[in-house]
DNA sequence: GTACGTGCAAAGGTTTTGCATGGCG
DNA sequence: CGCCATGCAAAACCTTTGCACGTAC
């Protein structure tokens, strides 16, 4: 389900600005800060305002649609698609790995069921120490 | 290894602000707002200021003894001391559950090893949906 | 005594809101 | 045509910084 399907089934109406941005959400290779939405964003669609960015962010978050996270240097907020996210963050120099195989979908299952949640995501994010950093 | 003891062994001193703020911190039963950390620190220390706030949370952030995170809501910055944390969240109601054993402690080794990382604690967050908020 | 830490207040930046206009359905 | 969404600009908010004074070691 794309953000675009999940805007009209909550009945958002799918308008210039949003698409641009949700263009900007689906192919941008990392998280993004509202400037960087903005920016991108215009690239798209120059009329695009800053205010649109964060009521389409509030929307999309609302939805669970996507969630905000901070990056590792406790920076402003990024957007972080609502997919499962599994992130290894260096306290060093900050930099952050993504990997992508999931190493607890078995899990996400089985802690569900113990709460009584029905689980659609997750993010997995393990702090540490880089080799060039480490102590 | 308390906060304290991390701080001094660092070579920083251990003040009598600095000491409100951990003792918060320490004692918290979930993560704060800095608002929240200003004014339950003034409980203790009553001169407290907001800046000495935001400066100890970057030297605690810097040391890898805690890390900022948002909440379930997309709210302002909460701070999360950095012993590893699991929680379910709801994207309906915005609740988070907590839960201590640790699902992936194996895991982080393992994960470790394949990126020449030394990991020392991490966050995993479940979403999706509670039994009453169910679609 | 010196370097570090603090409070206050001001500056800086980011997010939110009000309102008139424009566009979607 | 009515309602939702937008852009602009101002307001509100949160975080950071500069500086003079205190305090720890």
């Amino acid at each position: 389900m794309t953000l675009a399907e999940r805007l009209q089934a909550a009945h958002y109406q799918l308008t210039a600005p949003r698409r641009a941005l949700l263009q900007v959400l689906e192919t941008s290779e990392r998280h993004l800060t509202a400037a960087e939405l903005l920016e991108r964003g215009r690239a798209i669609y120059p009329a695009l305002s800053r205010a649109t960015v964060y009521r389409t962010l509030e929307i999309l978050a609302a939805l669970g649609a996507l969630r905000l996270i901070y990056d590792a240097s406790g920076a402003p907020r990024v957007a972080c698609i609502a997919e499962s996210h599994h992130h290894l963050i260096c306290l060093g120099c900050g930099e952050t790995f993504h990997f992508d195989d999931c190493p607890i979908s078995n899990l996400e299952e089985q802690i569900g069921e113990r709460f009584g949640f029905s689980v659609s995501s997750h993010l997995l994010e393990l702090y540490g120490f880089c080799q060039a950093c480490r102590p």
